[in-house]
DNA sequence: CTGAAAGCGCTTACAG
DNA sequence: CTGAAAGCGCTTACAG
């Protein structure tokens, strides 16, 4: 009879708290203080328990654990966009860090979209998660103060956020991208053109304020074309853009319009840095080998993302303290498409 | 005093079916037909309701609704690596189908390790979420036995399982090799050296069958350095391998070993396609970019992921059916490392 | 060192 | 159309 009861439990559902204490002979209780590794459990019993969870396959069932307020080891990560190579690295340095100290990722993309973003805050929110990392898609944040309310600490990655109180971590993009600009400059050139899209979101629009001073500091023209959208402009824009400006020279601000100038440079056999000389924001592996080296603004992706990690377990097991805002270093990187030689690469 | 309790409710913790119930009147039965939207609800009360929710802010614990064996509406989608452009993109693609059919996904990696792999896969059977993406990083996957004898549905991606019943989503791993070895052949290439790492992967194993037949059948001679580790090999070891195999062509098995050895034969300044021609299996769209702009297998990626999302969610559906097995086909994307002229150009 | 009881926030039959 | 009761699988006080 209990032999049936058994095979049917296995076959039926998985095994639950009550099956071990059963199949071990002792209370609910005392598997459930195995489980946890509380202390005061004779090693007997802890073995006979041991067993018993290794016979049934047991596995806690970690909805009824959240239910009774257990904390869930793991922390939320939102990002726009994951096939962007700057959030992919980003997360990969995330998993990386909690995985050291024991904690799980759950990690989502928004598609720069904040009714996303809100529905997986909520649902991440909603004590699946002891925390949550998020790179904010719009500075329309206010949604988050109901949610934050509810006590789970988070972190802005990236860009901070505006209308809401949380530790925050970003980069120097004003610094980052007067220096490109003023490297530009030192290299002679004069019709410098600001090339991006998402110009409203504020790590963009800090780079873009680095371009305008140094330009202005040189005593050069402004060339800013800047969509304000979250999407990439179409190539057909950008050649138009490159036509009426004729630069001699291209900021691009992120590696998405990088790439994409880079090809339409191409398309239109424009010499680079012969013709139009090129830096952008944000250095990715492969501008190692395209045509020319690309010379990029380097973030310190790994760090944010490791940094951003430990403030955030350190705000899970420590509540109080006041809020940090740390800003990382920029570095540029000096390859051929700024006009430097090849001989002084890195 | 009434009063008194609902302000301490909603300050102390999130407002439960229960404060619903009070605020509205009503029992928390109806609350919950609401949420669920049950038909034979008044109007009237329907909206008493609602109002109530929104006065409380009130949000359902998905914990305590997981409890009840209430379908979590999110499926898990784990994979290697997400910082290799592959998998990002697939990622990306996954999230987007499954968004459609009003499902979130929940992103994990696994960073090559079976132990992680475990571990994520663990944690999201646990009735977590309704379905499970894999692409599996170990060809030593009985442990899904357990795991999948719970029901819930599972289908690989990009490799099959081997020990496992289970649909799976694959690309022509062997067509697309060999057609791009067969294209080195045609260009009149003698010494093709094929490289990579992770060779006791399926995918990769089949990659390289296709390299051997494609040499073997042109009678040429086989000139294979593949690593087995899932880690790709040291830039030096590149650098030597070319040294001593001296080959005319190279043929990579995946982007990152493609972007490696563009770098290897960079800094030996090698010239592509004059000195040694080069096709790679993954095509990335930093490819139009690169010096020279490279041929390469382009596979399905996006494809393969929408497929899966619906071959899963259809299993989670509905339950039965046999199970299949879908190839992909690749595509031979022309561009200049080959040794293509610029104007054969896609 | 161990366990019976109550409860976490929902939902599924069952009544009305 | 609506609700009181029981239960999902755990854990937190409370006893012993």
């Amino acid at each position: 009879m209990m032999e049936i009861m058994n095979a049917e439990a296995l076959k039926r559902k998985r095994a639950t708290i009550g099956d071990v204490a059963r199949v071990a002979g002792v209370g609910t209780m005392t598997v459930s203080r195995v489980i946890n590794n509380h202390p005061h459990v004779s090693d007997s019993v802890t073995k006979r328990v041991q067993t018993a969870i290794r016979k049934l396959n047991y596995k806690p069932n970690p909805a009824a654990q959240m239910l009774n307020g257990r904390p869930s080891a793991t922390i939320g990560l939102i990002v726009p966009d994951l096939a962007d190579p700057f959030f992919a690295t980003l997360t990969h340095a995330v998993q990386q860090t909690a995985r050291e100290h024991k904690y799980q990722v759950w990690i989502a993309a928004s598609d720069s979209n904040i009714s996303i973003e809100k529905t997986v805050v909520d649902l991440m929110m909603a004590r699946a998660v002891d925390g949550i990392l998020l790179v904010s898609s719009s500075p329309d944040d206010q949604y988050l103060k109901v949610n934050l309310s509810s006590g789970i600490p988070m972190v802005a990655i990236d860009r901070a956020l505006e209308t809401i109180q949380a530790d925050s971590i970003e980069v120097e993009n004003y610094q980052g991208s007067r220096s490109a600009v003023d490297h530009l400059i030192a290299h002679g050139r004069k019709k410098i053109l600001c090339l991006g899209y998402n110009g409203k979101q504020s790590t963009i629009a800090q780079r873009i304020k680095g371009y305008r001073d140094a330009v202005k500091t040189a005593g050069l023209g402004t060339l800013v074309d800047v969509a304000e959208g979250a999407d990439p402009p179409a190539i057909q824009n950008l050649r138009s853009a490159l036509r009426k400006h004729k630069p001699d020279a291209i900021f691009t601000l992120n590696n998405v319009s990088t790439l994409h100038v880079l090809e339409a440079l191409q398309e239109l056999n424009i010499g680079v840095p012969s013709d139009v000389a090129v830096i952008g924001f944000d250095d990715v592996e492969a501008w190692r080998v395209t045509h020319p080296p690309l010379t990029a603004v380097r973030q310190p992706v790994r760090e944010m993302g490791s940094l951003a990690v430990k403030i955030l377990l350190d705000r899970v097991n420590n509540a109080g303290s006041s809020f940090t805002r740390t800003t990382l270093p920029t570095r540029l990187i000096l390859r051929a498409s700024c006009g430097c030689s090849m001989e002084q690469n890195q």
